[in-house]
DNA sequence: GCACCGTCATGCACTTAGTGCAAGATGCTT
DNA sequence: AAGCATCTTGCACTAAGTGCATGACGGTGC
């Protein structure tokens, strides 16, 4: 099949996947993503039709691709925690990249109300993050004691901080942005570890 | 506008529409979700495609439009829960309604399958159940104590339990069955509150 | 019975997403 | 220069979803 992608191949192919996904980004966030044609945006891009969808998928991934590189920032992140220190404690400062990651601050609400606009879109998106589980789950699973269910109550933690960051996200669009996204978070997380 | 949508017709449209719905799930678990086409359902329902569509937005909605029922039927057992229970407890009471509305065990599984195959369904299917949030979180907000953000706090809490709920599910389908879905589901509330 | 009314079902034409295929361009290797 | 794999593109096709206009159905008032 595909012994040798060949090492330049790839990295020619990611950065034109990103072109890619720029430019659409670029028409979406002027018509919004639902006014936009996949042929508008293959225009834009001046690569044809058949070869955007080489690159990507469908559609929306030309609009999510960037939530599965967020994953992977995030993985490299929790693995360079200490692996004695609380698993929230390390899930928080692993999330906290997107700060960095992330554009400009006004684009930002920009995007994520496209995001949460388009009702594909929206599940895409938390599809997209619920994924980022699977690359978490395995690095805090050793930090936890013993168990047969050690793997699974991993995915539980995560799957919880990954909710608690989407709803502090939810919160955030709609106050504006006026309350910074990791307070909301920090909110959240207290929330749901209270006794009650 | 509708300002009479009429009692009788409302009740004969939901009856049309949880027809068609079965009549799609029936083809959906006979050939796969991907592999059958609205036009098959249209046809094995014995209307027309266009038709179909004034029921049901997508094919996915098809799919899924039970998740939005159990939703409600959730929050009215929801609603029943004394107001002093904590509201872990009450979540999960509520929550155990699933263990008596859906299918038969064997049909369960085949259910559940089908759809966490597909990704768009997959997705869809997250999405529907993180929007039961919007109705559990307002009959639990009252129980938490006052705070300026007690109502974000609510869907804070009731998305992770829904979260919970959708690792045990994913869990359960992993083993096939072989531990009761709501076992997974109070190991999995257990580890996100565990202060470790 | 008959004309009037809103609702619903349907057919038709159309746009758009997405796929399979085969031909041609591109560029590296020997 | 020839050979090779990969990338791009056009073309034809399937299927989802929408807008529109027409006609069927069923009840109301006369």
């Amino acid at each position: 099949m595909a012994p040798n992608p060949s090492p330049i191949r790839l990295q020619t192919r990611a950065v034109v996947r990103s072109l890619l996904a720029q430019t659409a980004m670029q028409l979406f966030a002027e018509k919004g993503f639902d006014e936009t044609t996949v042929d508008e945006v293959a225009a834009a891009a001046g690569v044809s039709r058949r070869t955007l969808f080489n690159y990507f998928r469908t559609k929306e991934d030309l609009a999510l691709s960037g939530l599965s590189e967020q994953g992977e920032v995030i993985a490299i992140r929790l693995a360079d925690r200490p692996g004695d220190e609380d698993v929230w404690v390390s899930l928080r400062y692993a999330f906290e990249v997107l700060d960095e990651i992330e554009a400009s601050p006004e684009n930002r609400l920009e995007i994520v109300s496209m995001l949460f606009d388009n009702d594909s879109l929206r599940a895409g998106h938390a599809e997209k993050q619920a994924r980022w589980t699977d690359l978490l789950a395995p690095l805090i699973e050793p930090r936890l004691p013993a168990s047969e269910s050690r793997g699974f109550e991993a995915k539980a933690i995560v799957g919880a901080a990954i909710t608690c960051l989407q709803a502090a996200t939810e919160e955030w669009l709609r106050v504006r942005g006026s309350t910074p996204l990791f307070d909301l978070y920090d909110t959240a997380v207290a929330a749901i570890q209270k006794s009650n």
